[in-house]
Parts: C-alpha cells; structure tokens; sequence
DNA sequence: GCAAATATAATAGTAATGCTATCATTTTTA
DNA sequence: TAAAAATGATAGCATTACTATTATATTTGC
C-alpha cells in the first residue's frame, strides 16, 4: 500500500472527546493500541493505560466512555482504513474479476508496514483486530451499539466487496455471506496459525489464506 | 438427531471436581447455561450463579478454577457432542460426498431439539457457542490452555471432517482451513443473522447457511 | 499581555468483581 | 456410628470500573 498523508475522520458515537485533536488522545491510541496487543483486552484497563501514558483515569475517561467504546473506535478505524484501500485500489480497475481479486487480498493478506497515519501503527492494530475485534459485536450491547452506528463502515466494507461478487456473477445468492466468511474467517485462520495450528493449512512464505479465500471465492461464485 | 441415552465424558483438565459427579455440580452447569446465554459471558459472575443456585461462591470455586474454565468445559461438551454427532451419521455411509454433505449439515445447521442429556439444553448451550465460543480461545492464554488439551476435541473434528474433504479430493491443499472455515464463518453468520442482518444473506425457513456452505465446499475442493 | 475558558492532573471514594480462607454443618461411606 | 467428604456461611482483600471534586496548567480571545 502506498504510503499517502491519509486522514481518517471517525463518527463521533465513538467517542466523548475526540482522540484525534488533542496530543493527549493521540498518546491514548497510540499506547491503547500497544496495550491491547501485550496485554489482552481482558487485562487491559484504563488505570493501565493512564499510568503508561503519565496522566490519569479520568482523563482518559473524557475521551472514551470505557474500554469498550475504545475497543469499538479502533475497529471502526482499522474498518476505515481498510475501505480506503479498498477504493484506492479498485477504482481505476476495469475488470470484475481482477477488482473481487485485489479486493480479496486486501481482505485477507498480512499487514506487514506501518505507514499511513503517524500515531497509530498499522501492524499492531491489525494484530489487534485478529485478535480482539470479535469481541466488539459479541456483546449483548450489540443492537443498541448497531443503532449507534458501531458497525456502519464495516457493513460498508462488506457491501462493496459483495457488489464486485455480484459484478462477476448477477445470480449470486449469497454475496453478503460469502464477504463475511471471507473476513471472520481469513481472522480467525491468522489467529489459528499462530496458536492452534492444527486448526488451518499456513506454510511460511506462502500466502495460503490469501490463496485459500481467493480460490474458494472465484469457484463459488462461479455460474 | 436420535434421542439415545448419551454420556459425554469431559477431560479432568477442564474442571477441579467433576461436576457431572453431583447434584450440585449438574445444577451448575445447568443454571450456567442458562445465564451465560441470558446475561452474556462478561455480566456472568460466579456470585450471581451462586445466588441463583441457592449455593455458593465457594462452592462453585470447587468445581472450576473460574468462569472461563466453564465457559471451556461447555465449549469441550459441545464439540464432544457435536464429535458424537458426526461419528453417528456418518459412521454407516459409504459415499465421500454424502458423508461430507451430512458433516457441514451437523456444523452449520441450528440445534432446535433438546434431547440427549438431561441436564443440559443443547438450544441454548448452542446459541452460547455461537455468541461466545470464541472467548474461548481468544485469549492471552491460549498457548498455556493448548497444552493443557482444551481444544482436542475440537481438533479433532476438524482433522475428521477434513479427512472426508480429502476423501472426495486427496489432493486438496486446505482441508483444515475449509472445515475451521466453515465451522467459524456458520456461527458468525448465525449471530450476523440476529443482530446484524445485512452482514449475511439468511431467509426464514430457508436453510441459506446450510447451503451456501455446503455448496462452497464441493465448489472449493472440486478438482 | 491578561482574563476567561478549557483541559488536565491529583486525589478520593464507591460498588462490584474475582478471588481465598476459615470454620461450622450437613451428607455420604466404610 | 465414626470418619471423611462435601457444602454452606461468613469474612476479607486486591483490583476493576467507574464518578466526583478540586487544584493546576494551558489555550484562546480580547
């Protein structure tokens, strides 16, 4: 990915005090995100985070309701960035088939380079995601969540890919579906690669996810 | 499924006391499932279940370490039912395809029927697999739990389901990552399908998770 | 450059959580 | 029927997830 001055602007449900337009809220994603990846979620708590920053709980508390929400604005950024990708790298395409296939590698591929936004590291985040994001809608505050808005990017995200799905294949009756597998899952494989081997088919250097999702898909899909 | 008279025994790793040994320890299983599926896995307390019991917190500590050690011992429950399941339908069938058919079936179809064990309601048992059977492994501890055998039987239905995968195809690269695949991406679309619909293509009545991922899979190992 | 507004830090406090420990009382069993 | 085992009652403690208050910086608008 090309590394551009990239701005993200995220909706204000997220948050209290927005991260982005104080040094403070910045030094809160930043560290919130190295946190998270060291500690768990579980483990990770505001006190935590207030003490490695060198400021206070209830500071912290004026940017973000609670670890959750927190939890819920690094998805909805990593989800942001991700579809600017998507757009940035589809656009200019012609082909459906080439467009679903970029669009999956984007999907499915590691995150390997820290580039387009300063205070926030990609490869950490994207670690994160693998393994926390889940917890963001597994929760039994998801509809009220949903109703905020929490998931709006996301199911952008998936409704564009699905769209070059139907681009390729009209009749396709599953296209929401197939995206959504495509995510969870390519997640879900990167986690078990690294902890429950057994569980998927990853060989160093080979980029079997990306293989495995992009060929399932294409045959899928197929009339 | 066939209503028989079922024991599922759990591994001693999963628990300090069995408690399928006692009246207490199956009241707490049963009240558990019950809770989890009603207040959500992180409102679940151990002092609440106590309460509801009649017991006491103590009392619980007995039987497990803590609410994530039972929140495992239902996920081991589940997929040493679900293993049983599997061997039952399929033991009998001689044709590849008919065996894998059947096996994404028993992965992906909902469980409406409680039946098999008494003291355990596998509806609702299966609606807290698909809403917080991740949690299991999406933890800091997962490598330590590993080792401990927490996911052996989970394993292992992968490792047979793939195994008949490759049956149909034997040289089909990814069998593990199909089956987890489908596995992981049917209990994401069950959740999707209550609480954030346009993420999945699911209609009433119409089996739509079934299918689509029986139809992907002999679309994805087909040679 | 200074007052007013705003943001942050320091401190305290509270209810709930996630345990552990002790001891009395049942219940089981040998 | 005595000994052993299981359960219940009670207490306690460190941590978590907040909320509130006040003091001190820092920013900004005039």
């Amino acid at each position: 990915m090309k590394s551009l001055p990239l701005h993200i602007e995220i909706d204000p449900a997220f948050y209290c005090k927005n991260p982005d337009s104080t040094e403070l809220g910045r030094k809160i994603i930043t560290y919130s995100i190295d946190m998270i990846d060291k500690l768990g979620f579980e483990a990770f708590t505001f006190r935590k985070l207030a003490k490695s920053i060198g400021s206070t709980e209830s500071s912290i508390y004026r940017y973000f309701e609670n670890k959750h929400a927190l939890l819920a604005y690094l998805f909805c950024w990593y989800w942001s960035w991700k579809e600017y990708q998507l757009v940035f790298a589809t656009n200019n395409l012609e082909d459906p088939g080439t467009k679903l296939k970029e669009a999956i590698r984007i999907l499915t591929e590691e995150v390997t380079e820290d580039s387009s936004v300063s205070y926030i590291n990609e490869v950490t985040l994207h670690r994160i995601i693998i393994a926390e994001s889940a917890k963001v809608y597994l929760t039994k505050a998801v509809d009220t969540e949903n109703e905020k808005g929490y998931f709006r990017v996301y199911k952008r995200v998936v409704s564009r890919v699905g769209s070059f799905a139907l681009e390729l294949n009209p009749d396709y009756e599953f296209p929401h579906m197939l995206v959504s597998t495509i995510i969870e899952g390519s997640h879900a494989q990167r986690f078990f690669s690294d902890h429950l081997p057994s569980l998927t088919d990853t060989e160093t250097g080979k980029q079997n996810i990306v293989r495995f999702y992009t060929e399932m898909t294409f045959k899928t899909i197929a009339r």
